[in-house]
DNA sequence: AATCAGGAAATGA
DNA sequence: TCATTTCCTGATT
């Protein structure tokens, strides 16, 4: 982060970037035998998933009450966020700026304080999308060059986006398109094809158009990967187009409690014990991954059903709701 | 009303 | 062929 060439990412005037941090550092950690200890809503993130992320426009009209926090970049000549408001794993070493640093200045070193700070937020916000583009590939298994995605990578991104900003479905207005299409694709014919989202998906594609061209500019440094990306580290299979197996796909989420434990979690790590809190969220995240729109728990659970005479997943010994087994724990 | 169990057939890679 | 997906009936929470 923060190398020449890459302070300024290249978004777009008419991507105006929001970023914004479900994490805080009153993180609590929830006993992995706790029975149906809930973890506090407000702390993992966006609506319903946790994608930390860029949001557009409209952001306005999602669940802002979870988000206290969100940071106009459009409209931001103020200070930084209040330390608390930082993520405290991903940005420690970014320096936050503390309130204290801009008091007791001259106007001029106001200003240059105002501008650090203005660049400090910048190259957070460049780092978090990143991050968050990196993050939609994994779960999604697509490239983050929208250039060499194919039809279904397309749709793949499109039910994702519709999934982020909580729109109704738009996907089946861009099929046959793969992501040269897209991409040769302007503003207005976006709006053709949705009228009400066009104008948003074209400025969501165009934050991933600019965090690809930036990834070429700026080569990711084989650093920071290994103990900032934790869980990651481990995911089962990335790019290279292999089906996914459900248990692979839940263990990923439960790998990643920062971001899912809300929809899904842990009851007991060692003895492979899971709860599926959010069973449409859980069922919805598959879907997408899987590009079947119409996935439902339902389905879901049947295929996690089709795992008992396997003997992948099982029932635990006293059966609960939505509670489930691996048998074979990490 | 949601979840669970499992049969049966369809589907897609 | 395999791993679901889809649909279903009936039971349980």
């Amino acid at each position: 982060m923060g190398s020449p060439g890459c302070e300024h990412a290249g978004f777009t005037s008419h991507s105006p970037l929001y970023i914004s941090h479900p994490h805080t550092d009153t993180r609590t950690t929830w006993l992995d035998e706790g029975e149906d200890v809930k973890p506090p809503r407000s702390l993992l993130g966006l609506p319903e998933l946790s994608w930390p992320g860029v949001y557009l426009p409209c952001y306005d009209r999602l669940a802002m009450e979870e988000n206290p926090w969100v940071l106009r970049m459009t409209e931001a000549p103020t200070p930084a966020p209040a330390p608390a408001a930082v993520p405290p794993s991903r940005t420690q070493e970014m320096n936050p700026v503390k309130p204290s640093q801009v008091q007791d200045t001259s106007p001029e070193m106001e200003g240059q304080a105002e501008e650090r700070c203005l660049e400090q937020v910048q190259t957070m916000v460049v780092g978090e999308v990143l991050k968050d583009v990196d993050t939609a590939c994994k779960l999604l298994n697509i490239a983050p060059d929208p250039l060499d995605w194919s039809c279904v990578h397309v749709q793949k991104w499109l039910l994702w986006t519709e999934h982020l900003y909580r729109l109704p479905q738009v996907s089946t207005m861009f099929q046959e398109l793969n992501g040269k299409d897209l991409c040769s694709m302007t503003e207005a014919d976006f709006r053709l094809r949705s009228s009400q989202f066009g104008d948003m998906l074209y400025a969501h594609l165009d934050i991933w158009r600019s965090t690809a061209a930036m990834k070429e500019r700026c080569p990711p440094e084989d650093n920071k990967s290994a103990a900032d990306d934790d869980s990651w580290s481990e995911v089962i299979n990335n790019y290279p187009n292999q089906p996914i197996h459900l248990w692979q796909f839940l263990r990923e989420l439960l790998l990643k409690p920062h971001n899912y434990s809300r929809c899904i979690r842990w009851l007991n790590k060692e003895k492979g014990i899971f709860k599926i809190e959010d069973s449409a969220h859980v069922a919805r995240l598959w879907g997408i991954r899987k590009n079947r729109p119409a996935m439902n728990y339902d389905k879901l659970s049947r295929s996690i059903r089709q795992y008992y005479k396997k003997g992948i997943i099982r029932k635990p010994d006293v059966s609960r709701r939505l509670v489930y087994q691996f048998v074979n724990p990490v």
